[in-house]
DNA sequence: AATGAATGAGCCTTCATTCAT
DNA sequence: TATGAATGAAGGCTCATTCAT
């Protein structure tokens, strides 16, 4: 195998993907830093240092990238609430997703652009599909994830019983994306503080 | 008395907050249908069945009108829950509110609006001092109650106690707020299952 | 009645339809100079002496404007036509059109624009239509015009012949306009003895 | 003889003027289907399978290709006439091409072409010198023409009796090329019926 | 108080052209 | 020779805001 043109495919594809990668980093700071709609595609581009008119070789419109934002976002909040599962320290990771929430982390979802497209999907009835799917799987995740720590503590859970507690679990941490957003100086025990009293009634 | 100016500081003063009234109502059908960036002033002062021009006779500027609204929606944010709080049927109430939220109530806090301005006071310092202002009024009004209602069963809770509760509550209802966005069909009786799980832990 | 008010309504529409024509007639110069395409909507706002953004409050779109233009142009094109039957001195009175087309009388149909609308019929359906319908005036009244002129001469000429005369006297002035777009300065003698030599035959 | 170069001027010169060729002929489709203004630089390398860089090797600007176009254009006008010439059947001649032109034969002028370029040569001197000298051969050609058939039918023609009949066969033959573009759907009996009417008097 | 015509800045997008590879 | 990524200058259009009436 010749080195030299076996991964040519390859290097041209990393090639458009990490421009492609590049200007959905870009547009996610500015669209965290202007809105979706105030954020203009020549800011994108400037934050991607590249020009304004290459944008479009990656991305159909500007529309285009604020529905991969919101793929990318819904995606990450997945991950950030797949990432709650696995121990048994629920409460302690929900405190340090938060912590990251409120920190701006750049690999978890950002509070203020999961209020805004959240928003959007009230008058753009794509986004607002593809939020609806997504929250079912989510919450989907969860029931799953009760069910099986039901199970491993010995007892069991209806499937409706394990929706509705999914339900409000996710209620509970969106409600806490929301305060993030909007009181970003409250402290990590307000939450665990919270955590310790709803979760009980929550978790099997 | 002279009939012409008679009552001319009272009328004047009706007809000018009237027609604040008037723009307002139309803004925020306009915010709500559009949001507050694509939403034209051109839009409100149709909706308002008035000239563009004339709104700037009521309001500095778009800004101007996005704050009143603002203000004007944590006011009704703080008597939706005010409205949670004097029965015991507390679960019940929250159904309620719950449905008047995805119904779109005009006279209720409108959820979609509720999560823009969130997401706005993010960047404009003025909204978010806003709103961390309305929160802590709101948790205040909570924890208040909470403890009124402690009382009244007999027992007591502490200023931080009630606190973490309100917190919390607070968490939940606004979770709930953006459920009623994201999932607008969502059934009462899976809203209700859920106050039956999580309350119990959290009322005195 | 009161002079003040009894026009008002219409000196409001004159204002409106007084904007509209300047702003084609600013286009149709700009048109004439630089070609549909290449002309921009700033250069008919210079040339109308207005702002750019006001165009909008009159038309639509460019598209529009270039569609007022070419139903203009058809209109005057039909009325260039029609001035050319009523006398006897048909051969003349042709000489006199071409030269208003070679010198760009304002008030008669431009032949460059004339070329270039019917290349764009080619690709705009609605043009194309557009064009279709006026020639097939264009042809009636010729017609009937031909069939009229037989009459007082004292003979007869059946549709389907007056028709072709007129599909022929059409192919032949529109060549001249051609001509005229071509070859600016080409004499009026030469036109003169072309339709000497081709109008015996096609008038009755 | 060295294989890898023993024709390499020869095929250099071929490869080159191939992809000339290769680029015209898209150019060509591209601008019938979409105009010389909004056809890109794009559609035309896509059109010519090639990047759109390369056509930069053969031509030093859009504009050359326009350039390019219309001369090919005017040649194959020139031909188009030149083929109606030698026999007798004059008419019908002119019949089967109108209708090589209404089908878009790719051999033949594109009328729609020539109608774009006339009203470009309007703005643009080099076209309009260019279109202005294609004309006089054109003209040329059909007086020469014209007096070859008078002397064979025993007559004779003054040179200046010649181009009045030729400028007034251009007409008509024009003529004819723009009712192809504005009714396509005409058939080919009343081109035929319109032929019989004018050109008796036309020819020798 | 009220209108709506007018402005002009700014936005998204396209495209001819260049250049490193 | 050939590619196609990259640029940057326009272009069409919208909109908050002002102002003469």
């Amino acid at each position: 195998m010749n080195p030299s043109d076996s991964d040519k495919p390859v290097a041209v594809h990393d090639r458009a993907s990490a421009q492609r990668d590049r200007i959905l980093n870009a547009a996610r700071q500015c669209f965290i830093e202007h809105g979706f709609h105030a954020a203009s595609m020549a800011s994108i581009a400037d934050a991607a240092d590249i020009s304004a008119g290459l944008i479009y070789r990656y991305f159909d419109s500007k529309n285009a990238i604020i529905l991969a934002i919101i793929e990318r976002q819904l995606a990450e909040k997945r991950a950030d609430i797949a990432s709650l599962a696995p121990g048994i320290d629920f409460a302690e990771r929900i405190v340090e997703l938060v912590a990251r929430w409120r920190a701006g982390d750049a690999r978890a979802m950002n509070p203020a652009l999961f209020l805004e497209m959240s928003a959007l999907g009230t008058r753009d009835p794509q986004i607002g599909n593809a939020l609806l799917a997504a929250d079912r799987l989510t919450r989907g995740d969860f029931a799953r994830w009760l069910r099986q720590r039901a199970e491993r503590s010995g007892t069991t859970l209806s499937d409706s019983e394990a929706t509705v507690r999914a339900f409000t679990l996710q209620c509970l941490i969106e409600g806490l994306a929301l305060r993030a957003v909007r009181e970003p100086d409250i402290g990590d025990e307000q939450v665990a503080a919270a955590m310790a009293l709803a979760l009980p009634t929550l978790l099997p």
